[in-house]
DNA sequence: TGGCCCCCTATCCGATCGGATAGGGGGTCT
DNA sequence: AGACCCCCTATCCGATCGGATAGGGGGCCA
């Protein structure tokens, strides 16, 4: 079975393909998206290439996409210490065999590459499970600004601009124009469609 | 790698025997949790014991909690066609290997007990990731009269009350004096919190 | 027949919203 | 050093909303 390693953190690319090298993995590293897909262009067709959501070149799932489309067919997997849930969820949804948070043991990694190579999905239960409480970011808070979410959520609640302004400790029309940009950003009209679009979204 | 199935529809239990035959797993066949329990206690310990979640004896999660208590430190994973979401999370916090639902093609059923047997726990992604949707029941259109439905409609597409008027042939003032009164039955203090309040109930 | 409900229309007014415009300050990149 | 983004503030204007008030018309029922 032949791996390809694209992170730009040596040590973790290192611990890897000692652990891969047991299990009699081929393993091909790469430090960067372009380094990695000029290694899938010039060699033979991977079984699983394996990405870091952070590493240089990568701009979010954009590189995934790219791999994707030029990785001859390989499975492409998707690693990160610190990408919320959503983003495993988008890139899954994007075709990626995968989603590896960096918290997981070697041993379940290796397990999982196994797994991906064999045609699977995989993602750690516990990780998809857990309550984007905590991280309530999707695709369409994404867009916006950390302030632009706070006002989108006052708004969800019925509030008017004067009471969003005075919860969050800011003037109206800093607010107002928070409504503004994000009406635009989110294609809304006016309040009520904004507040419509962010509950479809499923967004609070 | 030794396999209990137990499961109460012969055809599936047989297909599945037949499946793992071919992948060179040892297969043990149960009819029911009794005779499962059964087979454990009288043979040497499975790698990996799988229970339906609807046969004779299980009584919901009882059958999974005894399978994890008396299986010998068997990895134990539920299958089932018909249980929903919450099921599925319940039994892998309480330790439960995995969940298959039936709809899985063999292929990845097969790979998903090679995981689980390897220690992983596994869940379909697309099966863990699907909303549950719940539809509360609205006991409030009744409240509301024939007219103030299509108005609040209107109001939870975004539109102006101009707009409403004219789609409905009506005049703005008549829209503005529904939207009042609707706000009263609802419990709104302005549109957004209608339509909120309209789309927390599943109407529309 | 009067009472009640729903539907429609109209005018007036203050509050709010949507948007344009014009600033200043801070942070991070290259 | 600029370029850029995010955040904040401010003023002005027209459009819209929320609500009060005051009507008219129809149907249903005791």
């Amino acid at each position: 079975m032949r791996v390809l390693i694209a992170d730009d953190h040596d040590l973790l690319r290192d611990t890897l393909d000692l652990w891969f090298r047991q299990e009699k993995i081929d393993v091909t590293p790469a430090r960067d998206l372009p380094s990695a897909m000029l290694a899938v262009a010039g060699a033979e067709a991977f079984d699983l290439i394996l990405l870091d959501y952070g590493m240089p070149g990568m701009n979010g799932l954009d590189g995934l996409k790219r791999a994707l489309a030029d990785g001859k067919g390989a499975r492409v997997a998707l690693m990160s210490g610190i990408a919320p849930r959503d983003v495993a969820e988008q890139a899954l949804e994007m075709g990626a065999a995968g989603f590896l948070p960096k918290t997981l043991p070697a041993k379940s990694l290796v397990n999982a590459v196994r797994f991906m190579a064999m045609g699977e999905q995989y993602a750690p239960i516990d990780f998809m499970t857990a309550t984007p409480e905590v991280t309530p970011v999707n695709p369409l808070a994404e867009k916006l600004s950390p302030r632009e979410v706070q006002v989108l959520k006052g708004l969800c609640e019925g509030k008017a601009n004067k009471e969003i302004a005075r919860d969050l400790g800011i003037q109206e029309p800093t607010v107002k124009l928070h409504m503004k940009t994000l009406y635009r950003k989110i294609g809304a009209h006016n309040r009520t469609q904004a507040a419509m679009i962010a509950k479809e979204a499923g967004l609070f």
